[in-house]
DNA sequence: GTAACTGCAAAATATTTGCATCCTT
DNA sequence: AAGGATGCAAATATTTTGCAGTTAC
């Protein structure tokens, strides 16, 4: 039951369990996919405040529960981070993808992200590889 | 000179040379790096309205001049665009650094994008690859 | 009971729009 | 002269902060 996961997710990163967050975890396991602020205040009905869900993104984020996409649109998106981020060593390269068509964002966790060979003198602490295109669902249409 | 290039570039670009627009351009060949909104209100000193500031670089943007960097905390940095892409046909594959120590954003233009092989259902348009860690020049201090 | 979370109000920012005026072509 | 660009004012939207009341542990 996703309730219960829920919880055992809140638990293990040492958020105190309330409604609130319940509510917006359950969002993110549902939906399968990225959300962004906007996204979750309208999903989440008109159940909690605007500030609300910064705080509880801001928590979420802090704590390794989920991470953010970054976006070329100032509509940043966030997403659930797989059980290897959680444990606080995370996991930055991801892949993710944008469709054009539907705007869904999606992680695409299976991807190895390949590595970038960097001028002399440049260090690399992360890599990004946002792709944008069609997306599975959008292109069985 | 840097005035006359500017110049040049607005009108291959089909847009009206004026002082906003050819001091704003200017920042960006000074600068060799990506500007965010903000960095160009303060650089560009007491000038101009901020939204102006919006609208050239709306229509740059459109015109194909710059291309904006995507990043994970609301602050869309934009960068110039090399020949290629002015002419329409955009080059799609950037790799763009920024520095975790300075903030600095820059495009790696001579760095080759991999290409990324997508789960079945899936189709890239467009890759963008981003690479934080420490630059060029705050490794070498 | 205490510390942490929430909602509300309000401040601070950021972005968009309309319109009259000025500048480029 | 005509169309486009700019500045200003104002409307919106977004994000942050403080505080008092409520809830989780």
């Amino acid at each position: 039951m996703i309730d219960s996961k829920v919880t055992e997710l809140l638990k293990k990163t040492q958020l105190s369990v309330t409604d609130g967050r319940r509510r917006i975890l359950e969002l993110f396991l549902q939906h399968e996919g990225a959300l962004s602020h906007g996204d979750i205040e309208k999903k989440a009905g008109e159940k909690f405040d605007r500030v609300t869900v910064y705080r509880t993104l801001q928590a979420f984020l802090e704590k390794g529960l989920i991470h953010s996409i970054p976006s070329s649109d100032n509509s940043i998106r966030y997403a659930l981070c797989k059980e290897e981020c959680s444990e606080g060593h995370h996991r930055d390269d991801h892949v993710h993808f944008i469709c054009n068509q539907c705007g869904n964002a999606t992680c695409l966790e299976e991807l190895v992200v390949p590595s970038i060979k960097l001028p002399r003198g440049y260090t690399a602490q992360q890599v990004e590889v946002l792709v944008s295109g069609i997306c599975k669902s959008c292109s069985s249409r």
